[in-house]
DNA sequence: CCGGGTCTTTACAACGTTGTACACAACGTT
DNA sequence: AACGTTGTGTACAACGTTGTAAAGACCCGG
């Protein structure tokens, strides 16, 4: 056990308070007794207990944030963000991850380590919109994403319709007329695969090109192997796709390695496009045109949001915010 | 404010004791009793405050992982291990950032946090032995990394002479005879450069090959584009390297992005291996070849051993755990 | 040298939990 | 009928901290 604010006072001289005063920067403590408490602090390496802290009431100076998997270049991308910009809130950032399962996400947002955390912000992926708002506990949360924009609670997106709608215009520019999709998810409604979807669908409308079901290719997962896979059964139908809009970047690399091991070339022979910026995709080989996300502004918009909340209370209204996105067209597309 | 123990024991008319039992699954408990209290439990959803639990000397079931830098894949991959065993502890892994600095490292380390977790595993890059050893705080601690061999703690590392020898064995074994490394840190002695150049050097020297300290490159942080700088002053030279072994998986992909773009063929004419093993390098182009160190078990050994300190106590004398690692010949040296 | 203000320090209670020690039944034994 | 035993339940204190309220020290003008 570390010595407690207790052993400090008593080897200062000085009452209980006086310590926790001079500890937590109160102004009137004349120098003399400053000095001897300071003194005293540092012979005992004195350390607040941040239970007892916690417990009188207080803050802990730690927010979470909880991501579906770490391990992914997005989520670890936009997690380092956070970390860095939660410093300059005055928070320490701790990493949570729910491993995309509804169990993961019910025991963070049902607040297990509540308490433990002033705040929240937690990347939902498998649990519904109703199941959020059934959420007893009460920390301070943000979302992130882009569903459940009817769940009373404060969250940050993108639209994920427009950033697709770009990414198949970007396609549709450069005169291509075959234009697949891979990363579906038919048995998900109201997903960010139902949202990309709908802005791929969207921007081939607004062409007048025809829509191709077969075109269209699931995927469950959203990993390199998965986009591998998915190009692959497209290289085997009877008429190949021209170009490829993955739903993240994560799946274009796997249907690039999987285009020049089939010994297309691209983008001559096809174009890729994926979703989300990650910093791979830019050392790639072709590097890989995408649809960037602002991470930063994510990570600015939430951390405000949380702010408000932890500071405010927690009455005011839910609010809404959308990150910016870019096009970003590079060999994958371009050549060159 | 959720409701406390106290107010579930009013509502079902027994002692705030009896509760605290219930809840902690306590042996002498009527069912009656259990009964009538579980239903208050439900009723007025309680939740256990973690920090008076805390304070009263319990444990909060929560580690932390603290790692340099999330966004880097191997980091990311590493904290993605450290999450999923940790839950067979029956512990929540939390992953904390310290920007690879001193200041981010001492404040782990001190335990600015402490009190709010188990146990503490951190993999440092800035601190030396001697700050390590310094150390107040009293959480259990487990560390990552090769250096600080002689830290009075326990810590899991990798044999890094071992596995640079193993890799630029592999591109001896190949015929090549000029080969380069990337990624030394001369103003940097006992890190994991001064470690890896040491195996790089042996593995000449057993085979007689002369060594060329034009050949060795460094390299400040480890990413992407410092291997595409270091390459590119290595085609720069008057003889340029035929092979690279790249102290880092991130940095060998650097350099391959820079072969590709000044037209050199891999491995034809420059063969490259990285360090780590990280999936990026499984689906580039080439796919990378590397030395890959068992994450699953470096994740295995920490978490063991800090099962021991928690469980056991600070007595225990500090241990020592090597993980394996494995040479994966891949294409960008074995072509194909 | 007193009254009234300002500055400094203190005692005490409270936060929510659990370990300790004990009270009280109900039971079967002598 | 007195006895220990076993099983249930309770009161109390303590963990380390900080907010509240109030006491003490000091200074100034009258």
């Amino acid at each position: 056990m570390g010595a407690s604010i207790r052993d400090v006072a008593q080897r200062a001289g000085v009452s209980v308070k006086t310590v926790s005063n001079v500890v937590n920067g109160f102004p009137f403590v004349s120098d003399a007794t400053r000095a001897k408490v300071q003194q005293a602090l540092t012979e005992l390496d004195y350390r607040p207990n941040l239970g007892a802290r916690l417990l009188r009431g207080g803050r802990t100076g730690t927010v979470a944030l909880a991501v579906p998997e770490i391990s992914s270049p997005y989520f670890a991308e936009l997690a380092a963000q956070f970390v860095q910009q939660a410093k300059q809130h005055g928070w320490t950032l701790l990493i949570d991850e729910t491993q995309g399962g509804k169990d993961g996400e019910r025991l963070v947002l049902d607040g297990i380590k509540s308490h433990l955390v002033d705040g929240l912000i937690v990347s939902p992926l498998a649990l519904t919109a109703q199941e959020l708002s059934a959420r007893r506990d009460r920390t301070p949360l943000v979302l992130l994403g882009e569903r459940l924009i009817h769940a009373p609670v404060d969250h940050v997106t993108i639209d994920n319709v427009a950033g697709a709608k770009a990414a198949t215009d970007h396609l549709i520019a450069l005169g291509r007329t075959r234009i697949a999709a891979i990363g579906s998810q038919p048995h998900i409604s109201g997903g960010t695969a139902a949202l990309r979807l709908r802005g791929y669908k969207a921007a081939l409308r607004a062409a007048k090109m025809p829509f191709d079901g077969d075109l269209v290719i699931p995927a469950k997962s959203y990993h390199r192997p998965d986009g591998y896979a998915a190009m692959t059964a497209l290289l085997d139908l009877p008429r190949p796709p021209d170009a490829v809009f993955c739903f993240n970047d994560l799946m274009a690399i796997g249907a690039l390695r999987a285009l020049h091991e089939r010994g297309h070339r691209v983008p001559e022979d096809v174009a890729v496009i994926g979703f989300d910026g990650i910093e791979e995709g830019d050392f790639y080989q072709p590097s890989l045109s995408t649809i960037a996300v602002d991470k930063t502004q994510i990570a600015r918009l939430a951390l405000d949001f949380l702010r408000r909340r932890i500071d405010g209370g927690a009455t005011a209204e839910p609010q809404e915010a959308f990150a910016p996105f870019e096009l970003l067209p590079r060999q994958s597309t371009l050549g060159g």
